[in-house]
DNA sequence: GGAATGTAGTTGAATCTTAAACTGTTCTCC
DNA sequence: GGAGAACAGTTTAAGATTCAACTACATTCC
């Protein structure tokens, strides 16, 4: 017993807990974005960029808010817009008020596209997701990541 | 209303659900991994091979096996190895009675990095996930990630 | 008005990940 | 025992991500 044991552990439920919890969400992630990428050539992140912009006033957001709601860096953004561009599904258009900044804006294309991954996406996110839970572990399930969403 | 309505969409409170789920998971596994690797120099992955490899018979496991419990792809683990070779935190020892394969091995370096590393990120996955929670929602959580995590 | 500081976004290089092809070994089954 | 399939692991190259440095505009505050 030494002075570096004072450190509080988890308890054997917690860990058990936080392992199923690591296992859950890299099996989930990893299944939805290669089943996204086979059926539709979108990364989930590519997806959501576009759910994001979809949703949007004007179907156009700014880079940095853009960047905030879909949780990535401003480098990682502009490297994956300049990727969408290349696409066809995204375009840049210089803002008017303020010099420094770019809209992204969501073309037809990118609509469609979007349109037609979101069918089999979603049936995905129900099959691999809600429909192993009952309704009253989803209610749970939304409280704690309530929780946790907070930075 | 066309032919393509028939996909069953998320009702809203899944979808919001889903959401706060995918944010969290963003966030949890973004600052975990910030703080881990700023504190030790460790990524998630390379700590969750060293606690695989610290926990086994031996301290030493097969790379197949490696992959599968750290939930990486085996091209994935040959690079992160040879990265951790490379750290002196692990080393490769041919299988006799196999010899296509090898063994991965904790060296003690390893070892007491995973120690060292072990007490701060502990104390960050108590304070940014179980610290939030009540027992009840530990308990849920725990059930609902149960049944995600199976493929 | 202008110096200092903060913010938006991009760039480039190093690092990491992925996917497919490849080597060498073991297993299956006739 | 040997042909063929399956398996363990590595390699290579292309593509993605990260990090720090950088440009250009906006804001603040004297």
């Amino acid at each position: 017993m030494t002075g570096m044991d004072t450190v509080e552990w988890l308890s054997g439920h917690e860990q058990s807990v936080w392992r199923s919890l690591l296992r859950a969400q890299s099996r989930i992630e990893s299944e939805l974005d290669r089943d996204l990428q086979r059926d539709s050539g979108l990364s989930l992140v590519e997806y959501g960029i576009l759910v994001s912009l979809s949703e949007a006033e004007g179907e156009r957001m700014r880079m940095r808010h853009l960047a905030d709601s879909v949780i990535v860096s401003k480098s990682r953004l502009t490297h994956q817009i300049t990727r969408l561009e290349r696409m066809g599904y995204v375009r840049r258009e210089p803002c008017t008020d303020d010099r420094r900044g770019y809209w992204a804006v969501l073309t037809a294309d990118g609509g469609a596209a979007l349109g037609d991954a979101a069918r089999g996406h979603v049936a995905k996110v129900r099959e691999r997701v809600f429909d192993r839970l009952t309704p009253d572990q989803v209610k749970v399930l939304g409280e704690v990541m309530g929780a946790l969403e907070r930075p």
